[in-house]
DNA sequence: GCAAAAGTGTTGGGCGTACACCCATGC
DNA sequence: GCATGGGTGTACGCCCAACACTTTTGC
């Protein structure tokens, strides 16, 4: 960042008095599941300009406010939700992308509980939950933000279990089977399935059934994360999936 | 981005006054590969504050200019070398990162042949590779950057072939395995490794010899780029190594 | 009793891994 | 002729993919 000593100038409150300042906005491309279908939240913009067009919800980091916080700022502000699983997707830098003010975006995607959530506030922002096979167009580079995102879901999810995160802590194995096959939007087999995600011993079975789905019912499970956690520091990087 | 009507301001210049406006800067972990082992290019700071220390290489990103851009000109600025493979790694966005100012950087990792760039552009910089294994203390959070690139590479050099991008077009699979043990860290085992890169059938053998690294002399291979496309087209999401 | 989803095992093939010796050549 | 790195084949085990029927229960 450094280049040539000509460049730096002297130290004051602004050290790099002479270089050109810019925005800085994270979008938040959310993520949560209901009856079989992957679900974005989107954000309907009221006014001009683009007024009525869909867009992530984001907002501009502060001077003072680390990338990361602001994205849970914003999750937080428009879900009532902390502490889910949020990660950087990547940089949308083009100079050109927001006709605003030169602007870049750093876009991070997150997988929520959709039982979770404060549905008041979401309304109240005028938030509405979108399914990803149906989606409307997006202001500026949006969609190219949702498209990568759901690539890199289907990638990492093969390697991290991410599929518990878009569930309650009780939930059964067909609804689990039914999160992989909305990401990896292709059918599973169920023996095989199960199969693997017993083979690693980090799900826990209840006494419970929920007959909501079946006249049978399927009984209820949690995700062990501690036993997760010990796998991972054993150094097995295993496949979820 | 945008949230609710009372925060968007009329359109003029600058769409967006009220928000806070921050320095974006792009920094470059250059990877090149000699005798056995990863090299990265460093450029010792000569003036204060932080004088003497060693940094990986920046620039602040320009307004009229992408942020991929910034990268790919600070690269050529110190090596010569353009249309190289640079991927976006990661945001360094804490507040309090640089001490200068609120700064947040792109983190951007490149590998590029050794013998190709302009020797004398570097030592002008005061740039010098560094063996990834005795690497200096650098400033800011540049050694986390080199250590998230490191283990970056190592995951991507197993589903992309990387090795490729760090040795001259003719190389000898000894060379090649040499590379990927110093991505993997640890030894390969010979017979598997040619059975795999040769699996895919992306490697064009020449007549020519390499008799540098032994009597009896290796022969030189190139990798095929339009066969390793098409494979990738075919949906043929294979592993590499 | 029947419809609808839950749950359960086996087999074959492909792939990764482990492993040891001959080859070509310069000195 | 010997030292040095280049080059080759096989056997085993594991994991993945394909595949069909029984169980439970509400209606």
């Amino acid at each position: 960042m450094y280049k040539e000593k000509e460049e730096l100038p002297a130290v004051t409150g602004d050290f790099y008095e002479q270089s050109e300042k810019m925005y800085v906005a994270t979008d938040c491309i959310i993520f949560g599941f209901d009856s079989g279908n992957l679900k974005l939240l989107l954000f309907k913009r009221r006014v001009a300009p683009l007024e009525g067009e869909w867009s992530l919800i984001g907002s501009f980091v502060k001077l003072d406010e680390d990338v990361s916080a602001a994205a849970e700022r914003v999750l937080e502000e428009i879900t009532g939700l902390k502490n889910v699983f949020m990660e950087e997707l990547k940089v949308y830098g083009a100079a050109n992308r927001d006709p605003g003010y030169r602007c870049i975006s750093v876009g991070q995607y997150a997988l929520i509980r959709l039982k979770d959530y404060d549905k008041e506030l979401v309304e109240h922002h005028g938030a509405v939950w979108h399914d990803v096979k149906e989606l409307p167009s997006l202001v500026l580079d949006h969609e190219q933000m949702v498209e990568d995102a759901l690539e890199k879901l289907k990638q990492k999810a093969r390697y991290q279990p991410l599929g518990f995160e878009l569930l309650p802590e009780k939930f059964t194995i067909p609804q689990l089977q039914s999160v992989y096959e909305a990401i990896f939007q292709k059918e599973l087999d169920t023996r095989n399935f199960r199969k693997k995600v017993f083979s690693h011993n980090v799900l826990v079975k209840l006494d419970e059934k929920d007959k909501s789905g079946s006249k049978r019912g399927a009984f209820f499970y949690m995700f062990d994360q501690k036993r997760y956690k010990k796998l991972v520091e054993k150094g097995n990087d295993f496949e979820v999936f």
